[in-house]
DNA sequence: ACTGAATTGTACCCTTGGCTACATTTGCGA
DNA sequence: TCGCAAATGTAGCCAAGGGTACAATTCAGT
C-alpha cells in the first residue's frame, strides 16, 4: 500500500537509528554507575550489560573512538564532554517513556522493559507528544 | 539507580527483540507486495526496503532458513503458512503503532517514522494499552 | 529466433556485537 | 611482603546485515 520511495527513507533512518542504540545504552549506564559509585569499571558494566566482559570491553573501545569516553588501561571510564551531553538526553528520554507507558496503563515491569527498546526510535516529535500527555494537555484538537 | 540483575534481563530482552527486527519487516513487506502485486520479486523487495538487491537476497536466504519463506531460483517469493500468520501479526502491530503515535499528537510522517522502529519492541503489554487508548478508555483509575 | 536490458544469483569485503579461552595486571588480606 | 583472586586485556571465533563487482538467467520486443 504505502508509497516506495517513502517507505525506504523510513527503513534507511530506522537502520541508522538503529546502529546507535548499544552506544546510547553503554553511555546511559555508564552515567548511572559515575553517579552511583564514583567511578564506572568495565566488570560492572558488563554485569549490568548481562554481556561478557570482553563483549563490553569491545563497544567501550568503540565510545572511546567515537569520542565519548575515555579509560587507561586497567583504570576505570570516564564519560567526555560530549559523553556526558548524550547520557543526558538518553536518561531524558528513557525516563520520559517509562513515565509514558505507565501513564497510558503499560504495568511497570512491562513499561521498564519495552522502553529500553522502543526509546531509541522515538523523535522529538513523538517526546514532545508523550511530555504534552503527561502535561495533562488533552491530544487531538 | 536500578538493581543490577534485572536490568541485565532487561537489555537482555532488547536484545533478542533486536534479532528478529529484520525479519519482520521483510515479512510484513513481502505480504504487501503480494497482496499489491501478486508476487514478492526480490528486486522489489530491495527497492521497498532501500538497500542492494545482494542483501535483501541474504535475508531472504535466511527467512527460508527461518521456514517463513519459500523460492525456486529464479522465480518470486512466496510466504509459508508461519510467514503469513507473522506477516499478519506484524502489519496489525505496525498499524496499531501508527494509530497510537497519530492519536497521542505526533504528525502522521514522524509516526510512520518512529513506528517503523518501535513496533518491533512493544509487549502486548503495552499494544493492549494502546488499543484501550485508541477505544477511548480512560488510563489508570 | 535473437538479443539486450532487467532480474537474479554469487563471491568477497566490511563493521557490529556476541562468544570462549587464555594472558596479564592489580590490589587486598594474611 | 607476597600470593592469589578479581579485574582487565587480548586473540580468535561466529552470525547478521550492510556493501561492490561480476556472472548467469529470463523474458520482452523486434
Ligand atoms: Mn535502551
Ligand atoms: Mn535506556
Ligand atoms: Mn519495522
Ligand atoms: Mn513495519
Amino acid at each position: 500500500m504505502p508509497e516506495e520511495p517513502t517507505q525506504a527513507e523510513r527503513f534507511g533512518k530506522a537502520r541508522s537509528a538503529r546502529s546507535g542504540v548499544v552506544q546510547e545504552d553503554y553511555v546511559e549506564l555508564i552515567a548511572d554507575l559515575m553517579a552511583a559509585h564514583g567511578e564506572a569499571r568495565a566488570t560492572d558494566i558488563a554485569k549490568r550489560m548481562g554481556v561478557t566482559h570482553p563483549t563490553a570491553l569491545k563497544c567501550i573501545a568503540r565510545l572511546k573512538r567515537e569520542g565519548l569516553v575515555t579509560s587507561r588501561p586497567y583504570r576505570g571510564i570516564f564519560l567526555t564532554e560530549a559523553g556526558q551531553e548524550l547520557a543526558q538526553r538518553v536518561r531524558a528520554r528513557h525516563r520520559l517513556m517509562v513515565e509514558f507507558l505507565i501513564a497510558i496503563g503499560v504495568p511497570e515491569e512491562a513499561a521498564e522493559e519495552d522502553a529500553e527498546g522502543m526509546e531509541h526510535y522515538a523523535s522529538e516529535a513523538t517526546l514532545a507528544a508523550f511530555s504534552r500527555f503527561l502535561a495533562g494537555d488533552p491530544p487531538r484538537n
